[in-house]
DNA sequence: TAGGTATTTAATCGAATGATTAAAACGTTT
DNA sequence: AAACGTTTTAATCATTCGATTAAATACCTA
């Protein structure tokens, strides 16, 4: 981000502390609340350096924003775009991909949305996933329904489907977690059967008349 | 809010205009985003009468929060637990009721669990739903599950799966709609679609094995 | 109408927050 | 070690934002 860098000496010192800081705070809290004096705090480097490095608090967001979103859908264009695998694989595939990244960073997808209902414009660039309706598996979805494998309606559906029973649970979990009254333990176990039993599910669905 | 109310002169007036601006607000762009300035000029009011009517930003959150969450909760109770209505109609009924409010409030799940998950505990007890696990809705789930007419797995799932469904298309709306490049009239028969296809889906859902 | 209370306004305060600056510390090269 | 550029620090600025105050206005009651 600065003019020119020292060597090629890789050190993933204070510039990148303060990105990974910033990612922390703003999925966890979003951008509004989270105050650059934490960031700071967090990366625990004095609060200049943040300007120093990212000339501001909004630049920092972007940057963050732009690596989450692309990180975020380009695994869903990988998955969908295979041509070897078949409908029910990907979303298999799909399914136990996704989970286990949210598993590692839950919050990702109250923030996402979030940001992203503030300013679609803006954001919608930022996420390489125009040609997700263009991708290999809505192909094969249409297909099937050609011939009659699946019922047809619009692919939409599947795809809502698919990702709001993934994604759901993560977003929800504190209010699961307390109209259920189980634990962390007890809720990542929950997670985990989801991965076996929402592909079974997505299949019943499609072929439901 | 204040001392005396004049008499029971009940103008809707001021008072009202402010929660009113607030809850839009809030729900829109969420606590740390809405500056009280903000409310005020929504509200058309001077900035002091906030202050003058509920003290702080923050009461002024907490009263509004308090109402959301009970009015959006209370809906699910009752549905859940009335006893004359049969497992697939209770589904039905959600289903229809909850699509149906959310059409006209589209911000308010990503609000609600957004500010859910920033102090769970404090906002846990604000909602009536404790008791959403005791309901007679569960009881019906475990007959059948007895009765092996659905699948014995957590009932979670289920419930899951189902808000899940109704919920997720309203907070993924800005993404869903870049993604398949419909415009918000069509995203609206897609939403009208799924009141009679999200019910059938549940169905065979809890018949997958 | 007079007196009192409720409501509204304009002006301002103090703390928080994003950002900047000037100087110090560090490291590398010569 | 001298000179130079890079990195870091402490102090400070300017603005925003929540909140308060004192005065003005509207409203009701006697």
């Amino acid at each position: 981000m600065v003019k020119t860098k020292k060597k090629d000496t890789l050190d993933l010192s204070t510039e990148e502390k303060i990105k990974k800081a910033a990612l922390n705070l703003f999925t966890k809290k979003g951008y509004a609340a989270t105050r650059t004096r934490d960031i700071s705090e967090e990366a625990g480097i004095n609060l200049a350096l943040l300007n120093y490095y990212y000339r501001s608090k909004e630049k920092l967001f972007e940057l963050v924003m732009t690596e989450i979103l692309q990180n975020f859908f380009r695994g869903i264009t990988q998955i969908f775009n295979d041509e070897k695998t078949s409908l029910d694989e990907k979303v298999r595939i799909f399914v136990a991909s996704y989970t286990g990244l949210l598993k590692q960073q839950p919050d990702l997808p109250l923030f996402i949305f979030h940001e992203l209902r503030m300013n679609p414009e803006k954001l919608a660039s930022k996420m390489g996933v125009n040609e997700v309706f263009k991708s290999f598996f809505f192909k094969q979805l249409r297909s099937e329904m050609h011939r009659k494998k699946i019922t047809r309606i619009h692919p939409l559906h599947y795809v809502i489907n698919m990702i709001a029973m993934c994604v759901f649970p993560f977003i929800a979990a504190p209010l699961l977690k307390h109209i259920a009254g189980i634990d962390a333990k007890n809720f990542e176990i929950l997670i985990d059967e989801r991965i076996t039993l929402v592909p079974k599910w997505i299949e019943s669905i499609m072929q439901t008349k």
